[in-house]
DNA sequence: TTGCTCCTCACGTCACGTGAGGTGGC
DNA sequence: TTGCTCCTCACGTCACGTGAGGTGGC
């Protein structure tokens, strides 16, 4: 098939296009040593064999997750070492940074409201939220077992659960307090 | 009161601890024109009068949702002229920003899976959420009613719900439409 | 011959952080 | 006199994007 040491592989701009990615994109990851195609037969244009499309295929699979192209470089030359610490890791920084930006609409929306523009975008309250939830028959008394539960089974999501609401530090921590003192109490399996 | 000159002002350390900003960040606000202070009687040291105190009090406020410090200059210079379509510029930024981590976090614990590594992080899955309310006594029927409620009183929260349960967006779409089919006939007042 | 793709610099991005190397005030 | 704070460059960050200016292959 791929014979002919000149036509081996393809070029730069149909890798791109091939994978969604921009020209300078791969050219960035040749120089940064991460990606390095053979050079053709005159050594003038970039040539990618299968196996750099094997590894640009990893790439693009890590990078969709945020990986920094420094821990993909890391974890594609000695898997065994880094991989789990790498991915852990990431999703810690993950839920830090959409904690972050929760917290950022959070003062965006109160600088809305006292800047007196009103538009009711698409954020979520915590007074639509118990609305909703008792439009459809769940009483107060349910919403405070129900914190309960979700505090004993998993804090970290609660936590995450709260500040989609769009609700304040102090005041998660209020509901995680009594959730936690109301949900010592175990009941059912699972 | 401070009608010393040389006095007159806070200076820039002091000023950085006090809102909490480092030092070489009021350093480039100075730069780039955006908190000028008084260079003080000899010109040599920055001195921030009550009226920059102010402004910088407004700048931290905006920086605290993100709004980059183009846009501040911009509201601090002529507040009437494009505040509100700033602030929910930034708030539509916010959210395809927290839905692109969203879609981070969701091929990273499907990396995190096929890669073998288990470590039940804490990110809410869409089984985990169907369990706490099946034990909070809702049923099935309960929540094809509740999704149709919450997509017909606001689609935008919806899929953003839909989205911090890590479900995939073809599936997200998927859920959205039945509920909005369902959710045609109104029912109630509010 | 006309486009299309390819190439290599070099600079810009955003909001600072981090030294280096030196001076002023209590 | 000793620290503490102040100062001004100048370079680094992260992952590319964007020209400028020029060449090769169908």
């Amino acid at each position: 098939m791929d014979v002919d040491a000149t036509t081996c592989g393809e070029t730069v701009g149909r890798l791109a296009r091939r994978f969604g990615l921009s020209r300078s994109a791969l050219l960035y990851y040749h120089r940064i040593g991460l990606l390095v195609p053979s050079m053709g037969g005159d050594g003038r244009y970039r040539r990618y064999t299968q196996g750099a499309v094997d590894r640009l295929e990893q790439i693009v699979r890590y990078r969709a997750a945020g990986v920094p192209l420094a821990d993909i470089r890391r974890i594609l030359d000695r898997p065994a070492d880094g991989l789990a610490a790498v991915l852990e890791n990431r999703l810690e920084q993950l839920n830090v940074a959409i904690a972050g930006l929760r917290e950022q609409q959070r003062v965006l929306v109160e600088l809305l409201r006292s800047e007196g523009v009103h538009r009711s975008v698409g954020v979520m309250s915590c007074e639509r939220w118990t609305g909703l939830l008792e439009a459809a028959g769940f009483t107060h008394d349910d919403m405070v077992r129900w914190h309960a539960d979700f505090e004993r089974s998993d804090p970290e999501a609660h936590r995450e659960f709260l500040e989609f609401l769009c609700i304040s530090k102090p005041e998660i921590e209020e509901i995680r307090a009594w959730a936690a003192k109301l949900g010592g109490g175990r009941r059912g399996a699972s």
